[in-house]
DNA sequence: TCCAAAATGAGAATAGTTATCGTTGGCTTG
DNA sequence: CAAGCCAACGATAACTATTCTCATTTTGGA
């Protein structure tokens, strides 16, 4: 649970819009939002904060390590609250959930392939889009919101 | 060397515009390239295309399966030939130079993560963000163009 | 050569995001 | 706890990348 010692900890300032925001993250069923899907959730619990404003705080977490930022497919950012661990994502192209997964063997050669290359890599972001096992089984993905699955 | 024959093939008529865009993919010395370098490449030579028209064409070659379409962070799409032979990317930060790369263990490790869980992958994007070696040897990228080294 | 259909180009429109700027409010000081 | 400074806010203008519209031009085939 993120509170205003988060926020003093990462240097910002505990205002109103910023721990709403924190809290519409924590809250929310679908870990990966975009800065709409922010304020629209704002929105609807009945809270008054700018979309400026969303974006700015977003940047502004991001930057303190609060949030990882995401540019899948289709030209909107996502946001997710970082959960201390680095993980990957599959992305299904037809019910737009999302699958998070680790495999330490691929982040191991993705370091060797830099390090081989005298590259300094800083981060790295792994995409896979296909279609979930909804589709697969029932001809649909189900609307079921399974938004993440560590594997 | 594309020609008509490969616009005929891919069902586009082969106009001037796209056979103009072609070269100029063909012909630049970096492989990848925004919609609007495209553009530019095209005035710098002489030759009259609209920019809707790159864009449009772009997006037409990528359907085609004739350009790779790539979304790095920063919000602009850059697109080169299509080899072939699929590629993993990584991205100077400093630079901007783009260096490419293929890994088999990586490639048997994500259709291993998608089967597990029962995805049905149809494509992925994997790029890594860093500092070149030119950063590394004298404090400064260079400005020499070594946009693709295909390990 | 002639024509219908497809493609082009100029510019308007759109989506997502960032910048501007006057007002508000968090927080430190006295 | 009042005062005041400065950061943060919110409305909206501006911006960037991209797509759409539509009148005009080209292409490829008859
Ligand atoms: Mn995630
Ligand atoms: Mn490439
Ligand atoms: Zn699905
Ligand atoms: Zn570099």
């Amino acid at each position: 649970m993120r509170d205003s010692a988060d926020l003093k900890k990462a240097g910002l300032k505990a205002t109103l819009p910023r721990l709403k925001i924190l809290t519409i993250l924590e809250g929310a069923k679908e870990r990966h939002m975009s800065a709409e899907d922010v304020y629209k959730a704002l929105l609807d619990s009945g809270e008054e904060v700018g979309l400026a404003t969303v974006y700015r705080v977003l940047t502004q977490f991001e930057t303190a390590g609060l949030v990882i930022r995401h540019n899948f497919e289709g030209g909107r950012a996502v946001f997710e609250l970082n959960q201390g661990h680095h993980h990957d994502h599959m992305v299904c192209v037809e019910c737009g959930k999302v699958f998070e997964f680790y495999d330490p063997a691929i982040e191991a050669r993705q370091r060797k392939v830099a390090e081989t290359n005298g590259f300094v890599m800083e981060e790295h972001s792994l995409y896979i889009y296909g279609t979930c096992d909804g589709l697969k089984k029932s001809g649909v993905c189900s609307k079921k919101t399974r938004s993440s699955t560590l594997v």
